[in-house]
DNA sequence: GATAGTAGTGAGTGATTACTCACTTATATT
DNA sequence: AATATAAGTGAGTAATCACTCACTACTATC
């Protein structure tokens, strides 16, 4: 659960960091993910954090290496479940089903998307207007889903637990569902009241349905 | 498939517009689609229209009007289907299965925004920081196609090709599906090689599977 | 051919932009 | 206590921002 909070990762538990930097952070992350990137003044940051503004260029050289420093760890926590090595757990069948990954996966990502609203929010509107983040995200975060995924995927299709289509538009069926789920509970209707297990489980039952065999095995 | 080319519509068949007027249009929806509305200055949309600064504010109060201006009749369009009585087709049966009207409908939307990825992201990318565009999706785009979906969906749960949940859950779901194909083709990955088809009729496959109903009608 | 209205211009506006730098203050090392 | 290093400051920078305005060019109406 602890380790969910990304902003308190970021900030408040790296030492290295000066107490005017945490509060520059914490700036940033508010007006860019309030008012976007582009559309935020560093002196605006200065303000609201009660900084002098030269601060924040004493410690990153310029606005987009700040926006960096923020995103970029945001999204190498984003696919740590994908990349450790817990991850062989599935193929060591400590899942017994599909669906008891899905929902582990599903409930996993969706706490800690939760907790991070404010940075997912600046992941997923500067990455078409940042190269460097566009490429990080290819390289570094859809390609190592992607290869984690394709294994698990192939496995259970073996054990006949899931369709036989291609593994990347597996990928991208159970992937629209979820950020469908995550961005109209987050982003476009957060003020509705959501019932949370409920709508997860109907999406892990829609993925479900959706990718079962064709046969029964 | 000649109403499909919003670019043409809003620009090049209207006489309304001057010559000059229809530069601007094409440079700012370029722009805007590429750097983003907040990283776009109108001196550069100027420059690439070749026309003087001044001109711009002769026809637009503002940048942001000159903005809505292009993003409004994009999303009236986009709705277009969804509200006009045509669609009153399925109700009538015209559509014997669910399939077939997925179907339809799925190919008529693609080809729209394939037609119109520039505006697509422009109104992906603007949506979350006007809060004018916000209200136009939520009041005049969310509800009046969920409006009529709402209908069908009650329709074909009623002779029994849909799976019974909230006709909301059902619009979520086929939605991100949707979207999540477009999305992955047109903005994440335009560079693979898509075949379309296929890709669509998976699409129609996964979604359909995912909403069948429980037991057998 | 005078009048009026619209389209177009581009130099000019003050405000704001990201960023610099000479300087002060605080902390650590010797 | 002297020195070195890093953190923090805020006035200052040139560039750029959205936008204005006095003006010209053109077309339509009478």
């Amino acid at each position: 659960m602890s380790d969910n909070h990304m902003i308190d990762e970021i900030i408040d538990k790296n030492e290295n960091l000066t107490e005017k930097q945490k509060l520059i952070l914490e700036a940033a992350i508010e007006s860019f993910a309030e008012k976007g990137y582009a559309a935020t003044s560093t002196s605006e940051i200065a303000k609201k954090a009660g900084v002098a503004e030269g601060t924040i260029f004493r410690h990153y050289k310029t606005k987009k290496d700040l926006l960096l420093s923020i995103v970029a760890p945001m999204m190498a926590k984003l696919i740590a479940p994908f990349v450790i090595k817990d991850l062989n757990k599935v193929l060591n069948q400590d899942f017994e089903s599909l669906e008891d990954f899905l929902r582990a996966m599903i409930h996993n990502r969706a706490e800690f998307l939760n907790a991070n609203i404010p940075l997912f929010k600046i992941v997923l509107q500067e990455i078409p207007f940042q190269p460097e983040l566009q490429k990080q995200f290819k390289e570094h975060i859809a390609i190592k889903i992607y290869e984690r995924m394709e294994a698990i995927i192939k496995h259970y299709q073996e054990v006949g637990q899931l369709i036989d289509l291609p593994p990347y538009q597996v990928v991208r069926m159970t992937a629209s569902s979820i950020f469908g789920f995550l961005i109209g509970r987050y982003l476009l209707f957060p003020e509705l009241n959501w019932d949370d297990e409920q709508e997860i489980e109907a999406t892990i039952q829609f993925i479900l349905h959706g990718l079962a065999p064709k046969e029964k095995a």
